[in-house]
DNA sequence: AGAAGTTTCATACTTTAGTATGAGTGCTTT
DNA sequence: AAAGCACTCATACTAAAGTATGAAACTTCT
């Protein structure tokens, strides 16, 4: 409907355009007329006017096509096997986001539910690094508290 | 030589056939001429071909202007279907843990990453309020932190 | 109407979590 | 050898989380 309109819009305006180069023609055509084979680059002037005219009115006609590029947000996805290709994906992220596989154990052990001295207990080490490791990877995921991280770890699928 | 044809191939075409035209019309010319006012339809001929001309020759050599939709499809893979039967199992399970439905609420939001401010907040009720809903969700699920209460959670599959 | 349970709010307190900053060790890359 | 990174530990702090206890307002069921 749209579209019908502007079609009409635009060949109402070239109708007009048309008249008026056709009496700017005429008249001009009665001075080009006394000079010697001008009557020949009268129509070439005419014929490169509405070629001209032609192609304006066809751009301006065309529809632009439309392509429609989809972006597929997966959801829930929770596959019994995880295949080698989902892995490598994960692994990429994983690197990208600077995540080292230190703060991946305090990750995992974090969405187990541990606390942060259960979680130094279980690895050996102070509390103090469970918190610098836990600190550096709120920041890597973007986010202020464990919950947090543990949920978007979840959502980008680091952790099942 | 023959990248030149190919690329050239629509102008070279357009002007042989515009000679043709020219000549042609100088012949009808002198045939229409002997009509009254058929110089001004001769002229309009023109007009009407050339400008047919140009929109050929437009939309033959434009690349079709593209326009770009961005469609967001969510692709939901769900596992499992849950049933009627599965969700009143979850019902039941949640009745015999004593759970209320603010509790419910509550640890949904927990499960989001949020903090007891920011679920007060949302729930329009005071810290306090939530830190006792909390602590008894605590005491039902038998844990001790909330990160302990979301992971529970999950496996008795009270949320996704 | 009274009992029971839910929801709400509060005080006072302890514990855990998280930040900021600095620094030492070991391993790898340049 | 030096630079960079991961891992470790530490101090000193602030901010949340969680506990214990009590109580008022409200709904629901008997």
């Amino acid at each position: 409907m749209i579209s019908f309109f502007s079609k009409h819009k635009l060949i109402v305006l070239y109708a007009v355009s048309m008249v008026v180069l056709l009496i700017a023609l005429q008249v001009l055509k009665y001075k080009l007329l006394l000079v010697n084979h001008s009557y020949e680059l009268y129509i070439l002037g005419i014929a490169l006017i509405f070629t001209g005219l032609g192609i304006w009115l066809a751009l301006k006609l065309t529809k632009p096509t439309v392509e429609i590029r989809t972006m597929v947000v997966e959801k829930t996805v929770l596959v019994k096997e995880l295949s080698e290709e989902a892995l490598q994906k994960i692994e990429k992220q994983i690197q990208q986001l600077g995540i080292s596989s230190r703060e991946m154990e305090v990750l995992q052990l974090m969405a187990n539910g541990l606390s942060n001295q259960e979680i130094a207990d279980r690895l050996f080490v102070s509390l103090h690094t469970i918190k610098t490791h836990s600190s550096n990877l709120f920041e890597k995921l973007d986010v202020k508290r464990r919950t947090q991280a543990v949920e978007k770890a979840r959502q980008l699928h680091l952790i099942l």
